[in-house]
DNA sequence: TCGTTTTATGAACACATGTTCATGTAATAT
DNA sequence: ATATTACATGAACATGTGTTCATAAAACGA
């Protein structure tokens, strides 16, 4: 086994673990054992637990700002911003589903300060989709409804898919990764309704 | 203090804890303390910390059974079978958020056997409204799509409402409840889109 | 008032868990 | 071949946690 790969392994198979019993449910002596080594030979792989949440939880949440500040600051229309960032979480989505799974499910496994700043982060991100909303609406081009259930709505559509990622029980190539990109997308923007 | 209030208020503020901190966080202890009482004192309320999150999860589960059962088995069209689900998602998390927000987030701390009588009966409710999309587009009511995004898509929608009702941020009137739920149906059947 | 139920407590136990440390072996680089 | 880095272990510690038990006030119904 290569040099890099070995660290690797570690975080990758720490991640699925506390993707599926959940951070508290999980203990070193798992992640040893999954591994199989023992307890003390985590701690040359990460300096604590609290350690390793932050480490995939920032990672992915700064990955995620740097799309949707590129994307704030370009001249798309509204409809075309929201579409873009469709279109990005259908790729993280696809490529660090259990990553995805983590910011929503173990943020708040966070202690202080760290806690608040992810809270912060998510704000961020939120406000941002927002005003894409609002203007959107402003210029006519969306439907005139509360911005808030508008922004809430939205989010939550583009939220659980990692579940259909993280999902052992069917696969999923990269062809499939763009027609659900185009299915989300019509469901945001037209709804189930037939016209 | 009158003689049920007791019961329910023990019932109610480790409702309120667990929805906080998580299950695996809250400690027998933080809730004896939030009651002003000692460790033991708990277990003349409950037998075990399991038996207190079984409680509130099925529960609400059973409840949410019910009235799906009773909406599949009636003669509604599925656009107004998917009305009345909307409808009875927002009362229901208008009446009880806390317990929602702990059938999303907590279930996975079932321990076994209930952890899969529990993912179940989630299972079995997600058949259902995935027939009712079905047939919806077989109608040619609803548009076209896969129906598993379908499903997903419009089951996300409802499921992070509970943050805008435990949220204390802001207050909520019966008023506001309905107009929710008039918001929610027309992002589901219209999208965001303007025509 | 007396018996019963409800509500409460301190003490203790058994076990799990995050972490440290001193030490050792395997791999790699120079 | 040797120095350095990566990977591994056993043992131990301090603390946290769910739970039990014997017991006692307090509240309540008769």
């Amino acid at each position: 086994m290569s040099r890099s790969t070995k660290k690797e392994k570690f975080f990758e198979e720490s991640l699925k673990l506390i993707h599926e019993k959940g951070y508290k449910a999980t203990t070193m002596r798992d992640i040893a054992e999954k591994l199989n080594f023992k307890v003390a030979n985590v701690y040359n792989y990460i300096d604590s637990k609290q350690a390793l949440l932050e480490t995939y939880l920032f990672d992915i949440s700064n990955e995620f700002l740097e799309s949707i500040e590129l994307i704030m600051e370009s001249s798309y229309a509204p409809e075309e911003k929201l579409r873009l960032i469709i279109s990005v979480h259908v790729q993280m989505i696809s490529k660090k589903p259990y990553e995805l799974s983590l910011l929503v499910n173990e943020w708040r496994n966070l202690d202080e300060p760290k806690r608040g700043e992810l809270i912060y982060l998510k704000m961020k991100y939120n406000k941002k989709v927002r005003e894409i909303i609002i203007a959107g609406m402003e210029q006519g081009k969306f439907r005139t409804m509360d911005p808030d259930i508008a922004t809430l709505s939205f989010l939550s559509t583009l939220r659980w898919l990692y579940d259909k990622f993280t999902d052992k029980s069917d696969e999923h190539s990269k062809a499939n990764r763009i027609e659900i990109e185009k299915q989300l997308t019509d469901f945001i923007f037209l709804g189930l309704g037939n016209r």
